[in-house]
DNA sequence: ATTGAAATAGCGTCAAT
DNA sequence: ATTGACGCTATTTCAAT
């Protein structure tokens, strides 16, 4: 179980390096800095305690699933029974590494887990949810919704203006 | 409506370009040249090919929610009634426009819609469902649970050994 | 923690293929 | 479309504050 983070509020300069990452992660340190109104060798610190702070978790490409081979998309509501927190556990550590899975949400209510997918086919989503969601320990039910459409929000959730 | 971009299937070079700016999006062009075997022009060509053609949609910092003020965070299954197109395609396009909005997914099924929230506060969120969801033309009802834990997947699902 | 300066490294244009 | 070379800019280290 990953502890989870303490974090003192950020100031005003981190809100503003944070956004802007948001924004665009490829910005380069010199567009970092003078955004920030600070000199380059501060903004590459700055950065850098933002990643290893956990404030700033990773840095990745938003890829088009069905560009590289992955046109179904699904969101499955997973339902546990019992709840024992060794399944839970297990669940929540090994689902995100089968290859396809995109996320992973552990919620509260009905449904325990909702996990998005990426998959070839219908044919092998039909089996992803066979043999990684419903034939796993203490899974009672999943129930998979293809994805038409999905979008990102389009404001930062750094902003404080918003 | 946005159309469906038409892709022809990628190349090996730009597999390998993709996945590695899905690991890490702020590799170095030169790093990423090196990975795969081509001179950094070429390289610097074709990331903006894959980006252009919609391959790569963008590059952006997670960000923790919690750390920039967002602890509640929660996923809110939309069911509409009468399914109108105006109003599935307006709130298509209007929500991912609300502050506080991560992402927004248009499914098949009983719900309808999934839209993943960050909140300040448990009265955010509840003004942000009401205001913002239910209070909505076409829309029928919303049902929250907070998320207790997100994981992201650990494959690229560019990766063709996945 | 922040800085400016200096050395190293990377970026991006271009003419050629 | 890909390339290597070149001129320019950015990155990163470091001693000083």
């Amino acid at each position: 179980m990953p502890s989870r983070p303490e974090h003192r509020p950020l100031d005003e300069i981190d809100r503003i390096l944070v956004t802007a990452l948001e924004k665009d992660g490829r910005l380069s340190n010199t567009q970092l800095a003078r955004t920030a109104g600070i000199a380059e060798s501060t903004c590459l610190t700055r950065v850098k305690a933002l990643r290893e702070r956990g404030i700033v978790r990773g840095i990745h490409a938003a890829v088009d699933p069905a560009a590289v081979g992955r046109p179904v998309e699904a969101m499955v509501a997973v339902r546990f029974g019992g709840h024992a927190r060794a399944h839970i556990e297990r669940f929540t550590d090994e689902v995100p590494q089968v290859p396809g899975v995109i996320s992973l949400h552990h919620v509260s209510g009905a449904t325990d887990f909702y996990v998005h997918l990426a998959c070839r086919s219908a044919h092998e989503l039909r089996d992803f949810v066979l043999d990684h969601l419903t034939n796993r320990p203490g899974v009672l039910h999943a129930e998979t919704s293809l994805i038409f459409d999905s979008r990102r929000g389009t404001h930062p959730i750094t902003d404080p203006m918003s």
